[in-house]
DNA sequence: CGACGCTTTGACCCGTTTCAACAATGGTGG
DNA sequence: CCACCATTGTTGAAACGGGTCAAAGCGTCG
């Protein structure tokens, strides 16, 4: 029924900006191999470094994440003119490429995000935002060993992952108890950083750290 | 004790992509203004159309969105060295932009849906990502009034949502009793698309659509 | 027809919420 | 320097949303 395989994309596009005659050509002429996937089949998997990016011209396609407790959450439904990984955007400056990335990893964090608050009971959800944070400070240099800084309350963080204050205040003894973590007066302490890992099923990959940043 | 407000900013990018002096010395020279801003203090808010992006020099600050009946739920958290609205990108080429945009859009959708799995309950949250769905698919034509194809299982819904099969079940027959959705065999009708969109406290803003996509 | 996948239903259970009260802390003005 | 007040943290008891397990309908397709 559809005229061009890229037929939804030009239309989403010009849904929320001003395509030019010429840009829109350039979008319709652009190097294209059309795949057919299998229901079910996935199309890009955990870790792959794909040197294309994908539009969705028919079908549904979604993107999701299992936990290693093989629960499974799904962040986002794609249709037809979706591009789900949008990767290679070349012409850029190296400068606006850096910028770019570190949308990307944002975006990444999102949808992490989304299956912290969706899939992990409270106790792994708070560890995970504890996991979360500590790595991102200590790529800017705010960390001392596993000590830094946290000027929340225990309502944001509530906030944050989902929950009630009353349960984040009993899951956070928890931790305290069971030795992952010393927090008082706005700092906090990892004291066990492999159960805490652990324990929030936490895999930094999606941080996207450098090799460095990512060691533990 | 940070010599230079973007020392954190520099640090961060340097460590998810190599920038060369110059760029580095770009960053360095951004037109720059730095601002206090008071704990609890809103920098943005929802609807605001910013003109200048910003950088974190010192602290915590969050993102986060208040559904109607209050509840907060808190999006991610930044520390120093973060652009919580990476908005101003200029000297694009106009196809690039739209991309961009794109991107921005799909961000923007993530953020919806941690606040959907941690904030809505199960009969919201599902009727929510009904709203999505159908508008994202009315925005490439893939609808007709307000009837739909939605080849998706309870099962897939449920991990979409956070929820268990047997319970987005309960939930869906509920909205069918309710007179909102009709959904057979693959096949959705939106019977009531008011009552759909308060029930989800659905606000489509957030998929930034043009003004004639948006109204309905 | 039989098998398989999806939906529907029932019964029971448990994590989390809610409400409520109280303790600890820290900031403020007199 | 203390009295006061507003936050924040802690605890208990009761209620409930949603999960789990299990089995039964129901289409559909080879």
């Amino acid at each position: 029924v559809t005229v061009s395989p890229l037929h939804p994309l030009v239309q989403k596009l010009t849904s929320i900006a001003t395509l030019s005659n010429e840009e829109e050509e350039a979008i319709r002429t652009l190097p294209l191999t059309v795949k057919e996937i299998r229901a079910d089949q996935d199309v890009v998997r955990d870790g792959d470094r794909p040197t294309q990016s994908c539009v969705v011209v028919e079908g549904f396609l979604c993107r999701y994440k299992q936990l290693p407790d093989g629960t499974r959450q799904i962040h986002s439904v794609h249709v037809p003119g979706d591009m789900p990984d949008l990767q290679s955007l070349h012409e850029q400056p190296r400068l606006a490429d850096a910028l770019w990335r570190d949308t990307l990893v944002d975006a990444a964090i999102f949808r992490e995000w989304i299956v912290n608050v969706g899939a992990r009971e409270a106790y792994a959800r708070i560890a995970h935002l504890f996991c979360e944070i500590f790595l991102k400070l200590r790529v800017v240099g705010l960390t001392e060993g596993y000590t830094f800084q946290l000027p929340i309350t225990q309502a944001e963080l509530a906030d944050a992952t989902g929950l009630s204050t009353v349960h984040v205040n009993r899951s956070v003894m928890q931790m305290r108890a069971n030795g992952l973590i010393r927090w008082e007066k706005g700092q906090c302490t990892i004291e066990n950083w492999q159960g805490l890992k652990r324990d929030a099923m936490f895999d930094p990959t999606y941080l996207h750290l450098g090799a460095s940043a990512a060691a533990a």
